[in-house]
RNA sequence: GGGGCAGUGGCGGAACGGUAGACGCCGCGGACUUAAAAUCCGCUGAGGGGAACCUCGUGUGAGUUCGAAUCUCACCUGCCCUACCA
């Protein structure tokens, strides 16, 4: 009888084992193939959350089980260290922020390697170290150079809170908020670097070369948003041009007015005297909305008009040129041609202000779309009308693919008149990379008053983040008034100069994050290029979809840039020295990309209450509130008011109670309402009392996380893991169920003896010995079917099947020592990438030699797994009469034969012949029709 | 408004167009125990029947097929993304 299966013993011994031997060390290897596993790298918030386990564990499994099979593997793991909530943490607790982020990262480590996962510790990058953040700066400067970095004054989003600006994509929602704090932001004139994402528009828009999954690939392209279409140029009567875009050049005979966004730089100018008031009130009143003002206002279009007058250029007509907000400034030109007709935005505004509505378009079998009585625009297909020589041309999809024939014919005759051209226009700008908030890397630029702006020498690389300054956020970076970081010297004329103040986006780091981990102290360049050259590009990548167009659109965005900025040349040289192909290899960062779902909190019932006091209005004033096991021979007490029934949910002290009958009742408590709380005992108070939770994201505030700390104090990290791996479907996640995990608990249990167990039966019975070799053999194609597939829950249940036809095998003891150990052998083997611990200590009781984790994976045989007899199913008119066994050689007269000789089947005829009789023989079925 | 994904037992979830519900949780019955926990054995989609067995059943309705959870169309519900994008 085996000892007792003790994970707290047995894990933190191969732990400290695998370190000393350097186990998971991954080191260059040209003879072997390798792979790359990443998954992203979390940001140090001081704990390890179950969401780390979640989506890390599965990874690990992964890149185990691709070791196992003779790969070479890296799978690498660090920390995004720069950030917001270093510094809020400062501010509220006094702490510098890089003390807190590296107490946390020491804390976090250790976290991480209860987990039992195969990072190489030795390629751990931090990206707040200097040697990492050089590197980011250097990234900077490069760009710079190939004019892919520039600064400009710009309208930037401005999260008040964080009082810092942000990148477009990191500003969410129909009110525009913060991504991290959830304020709506605001608009700031700022003058800020940008990186030229969209000169990679078109670029980013082809996923052929990556095997990612639809669904980002639809998210970026929708946020690069390609808009093809032209350019056409009209000239105000002052003779100023005004550039337009439009996707319908084909309705440019119905433009009856244009709409400048307030921001445009010509308002001022064509503004004339009498509308000067009323248009500069309106402009200071749209700087001043924020979008939940705009959006509150329903979706009413509001505008003013200018005075001033443009000249439509295909027919010299002279419309009135307005302001409105529903033009944006940041999109195309910040102006349109408004064409009331055809466009539902421009027919709303014309509605508003009885400007007039001209149609160009006229719909197939409507021969009298009538401008006054249209309720909105037509937008779709006709012939063209009211158009000069146009007249008659067909604005609709033809064969060859166009989506609209008119489009190309004015487009072309646009650019034969020198009016305008052909034209694509993106959604998708520029990187605003500037930040002004202390934490992060610190933009290598210094401002002189000779020179203007200067970039830092490489070799004074890196600008170093000052540890002494006064942190608090005021809308300007901290660093400006840290005298001694501010002033400098100019590195071209030695005269003095000002430093750039702001820092770097976060994601700036994240977005080469891959790079440095192959070789982190190396300091002739970011990474090592003959690193590079063996392991790159990530094979396989995994983490959360929050990314799609955010890092996932960075980091593909940096290695096109790295490419064109010639980075790779010497990792290009030495790949091609290993005999590798070189062509499109740094095209992209990471060629497969997974995304994990995440656990939700565990729903959970509220406690029972019966609240006694008394009523004031509807509400219950509570003089002493119980909590009760059941409401069941509740009977009210004469004399005071009471309310029974479950705690939904709580405001301060403010309950909501549902009664069994339905209701919903609030009932209020103050400081001498006396709680009895089973298990508190005397001083329970209100916090004491558990209210219903509804499936949500796990947070503090709603007190359902799940620590799993405590959990592999409990059960072990080998149990977390393959319950993570078994509960879910990886891509979906879902809420945390505490009492599933007793599965997995039981399943290692009965792993443990079985593993130790041995049959003591000479000499086996042949058929019972041939039948769980091909259990084995089946379990091993399941579980390599969900490692590759990512369904590590299927591959999971395949194991805990394995275990119940082995528990069946001891009962019946009828195989012999030899292959009951080499079935435990096999299943070790299996269960290595999931459960890492209890397979290597159950490997080495079992006298085998080295590590499972150094074994090659067992070779499945599909004879061996293949049954030799099956169950033959016989449908009648689709509807299954009857399982026969039969040999798996039968053939097919032979099953057609017994098919139909069958009483189960021959009642179900009643008499009638069959009218046709199918035989599918893969799936051991006759399928007979009447 | 636009785009995407998903609806299967009480629950998490399985099912190349071919035996629906693998595997597990919960629950129920039994064994062991003074008792409980743990463990072990059995049952566990719904309805009918003593039983063999029969009927119904994968959000709803149609269709394709010998055969549909799976494919097609329409609808309902939920979730996610996006949104004056010219």
């Amino acid at each position: 009888m085996a000892d007792k299966y003790v994970p707290q013993e047995i894990e933190p011994r191969w732990s400290a084992q695998w370190e000393r031997a350097g186990a998971n060390r991954s080191v260059v290897d040209p003879k072997r193939p390798k792979h790359y596993a990443l998954t992203m790298l979390p940001y140090p918030s001081g704990d390890l959350h179950i969401g780390h386990w979640y989506a890390m564990t599965p990874s690990d499994a992964r890149a185990r089980w691709m070791r196992m099979r003779g790969f070479n593997v890296l799978f690498p793991m660090g920390f995004d260290a720069f950030g917001l909530p270093a510094e809020n943490a400062a501010i509220q607790r006094g702490i510098h922020p890089k003390v807190w982020t590296y107490r946390n990262i020491d804390n976090m480590r250790r976290q991480l390697r209860t987990m039992g996962a195969m990072f190489d510790w030795e390629r751990e990058a931090v990206s707040s170290d200097p040697e990492y953040y050089r590197w980011s700066q250097w990234f900077f400067l490069q760009f710079y150079q190939h004019d892919l970095a520039y600064r400009q004054k710009a309208a930037v989003d401005f999260c008040p809170n964080c009082n810092t600006t942000l990148a477009r994509e990191q500003v969410w929602g129909e009110d525009r908020h913060c991504e991290r704090c959830g304020t709506p932001v605001i608009k700031k004139e700022l003058e800020q670097w940008f990186f030229r994402t969209t000169r990679y528009a078109d670029a980013l828009l082809d996923h052929a070369t990556i095997d990612w999954p639809e669904r980002v690939e639809t998210m970026q392209k929708n946020w690069i948003g390609r808009s093809e279409g032209a350019h056409v140029t009209f000239m105000t009567e002052q003779g100023d041009p005004i550039r337009v875009f439009t996707t319908r050049p084909d309705t440019l005979w119905g433009a009856t007015f244009m709409v400048l966004a307030p921001e445009h730089p010509l308002v001022e100018k064509i503004t004339t005297e009498p509308q000067r008031a009323e248009v500069e009130t309106y402009i200071e009143a749209a700087a001043h909305k924020t979008e939940i003002d705009r959006t509150a206002e329903g979706k009413a279009k509001t505008g003013v008009f200018t005075g001033g007058y443009a000249i439509n250029p295909v027919n010299d007509e002279r419309i009135p040129i307005w302001v409105a907000d529903y033009v944006l400034i940041s999109y195309g030109s910040g102006a349109i041609m408004a064409v009331p007709a055809h466009d539902q935005r421009d027919f709303e505004f014309a509605r508003q202000y009885g400007l007039p509505i001209r149609i160009v378009i006229q719909p197939d079998g409507v021969n009298d779309l009538n401008p006054d009585r249209m309720t909105e625009a037509w937008p779709g297909e006709g012939v063209m009308v009211n158009s000069g020589a146009f007249d008659g041309t067909s604005a609709r999809a033809s064969a060859d693919g166009t989506k609209n024939e008119a489009v190309g014919v004015v487009t072309r005759w646009l650019e034969q008149q020198g009016i305008g051209h052909g034209a694509v226009n993106y959604r998708l700008r520029d990187w605003l990379i500037s930040r002004q908030r202390y934490w992060g890397a610190p933009i290598p630029i210094v401002y002189c008053a000779e020179c203007g702006t200067v970039p830092v020498p490489e070799e004074d690389l890196p600008v170093l983040l000052p540890e002494d300054v006064d942190f608090k956020p005021t809308g300007e970076s901290p660093l400006r008034y840290d005298e001694e970081f501010l002033h400098t010297t100019c590195p071209q004329c030695g005269g003095p100069a000002t430093r750039e103040t702001d820092t770097m986006d976060t994601f700036m780091c994240s977005s080469w994050y891959q790079y440095r981990y192959l070789s982190p102290r190396y300091n002739q360049g970011p990474f090592d290029p003959q690193e590079g050259a063996y392991w790159l590009p990530v094979d396989q990548y995994t983490g959360g979809i929050e990314h799609a167009t955010m890092h996932l659109m960075y980091t593909r965005f940096f290695t096109k840039a790295m490419r064109d900025c010639g980075i790779f040349a010497p990792t290009e040289a030495a790949a091609r020295a290993l005999g590798r192909d070189t062509a499109h290899l740094f095209d992209e960062p990471m060629l497969a990309l997974f995304n994990q779902g995440m656990i939700l909190g565990e729903p959970r019932d509220g406690d029972l209450i019966i609240a006694a006091g008394s009523f004031e209005g509807g509400k219950l004033n509570a003089v002493h509130i119980a909590v009760v096991p059941s409401l069941d021979g509740f009977q009210p007490a004469p004399g005071v008011d009471t309310v029974a029934g479950e705690v939904l949910s709580r405001k301060e002290l403010v309950l909501n109670v549902q009664t069994p009958d339905g209701r919903s009742v609030v009932v209020d408590t103050d400081d001498s309402t006396i709680f009895e709380v089973p298990g508190v005992g005397e001083g329970a108070t209100i916090e004491h009392i558990r209210y219903q939770l509804d499936v949500e994201k796990m947070s503090k505030s709603k007190g359902n996380v799940v620590a799993p700390d405590e959990l592999v104090a409990a059960f072990g990290a080998d149990a977390v893991r393959a319950y993570l791996m078994f509960a879910f479907r990886w891509e979906q996640g879902g809420p945390w169920d505490s009492q599933g995990i007793q599965g997995v608990v039981r399943w290692l249990n009965d792993i443990w003896a079985l593993a130790q167990d041995s049959a003591e039966n000479e000499p086996g019975d042949p058929a019972a010995e041939r039948a769980l070799r091909r259990k084995v053999h089946q379990t091993i194609k399941a579980v390599e079917d969900g490692l590759e597939h990512f369904a590590f829950n299927t591959a999971v249940a395949a194991l805990m099947a394995l275990r119940n036809t082995l528990e069946d095998v001891r009962r019946q003891g009828r195989v012999s020592r030899a292959v009951w150990g080499e079935a435990i052998r096999d299943l070790l083997l299996l269960m290595a990438p999931f459960t890492p611990f209890i397979s290597e200590e159950l490997w080495h009781r079992a006298g085998r030699g080295g590590s499972v984790h150094a074994q090659p994976w067992p070779v499945y045989d599909s004879t061996i797994a293949a049954e030799d007899e099956i169950t033959l199913v016989v449908q009648v008119n689709g509807k299954v009469r009857d399982r026969i066994q039969v040999p798996a050689s039968i053939g097919e007269e032979d099953a057609k034969r017994l098919a139909l000789a069958s009483a189960a089947v021959q009642r179900h005829l009643d008499g009638q012949s069959p009218r046709k009789v199918i035989y599918i023989g893969a799936r051991g079925m006759v399928s007979i029709v009447v």
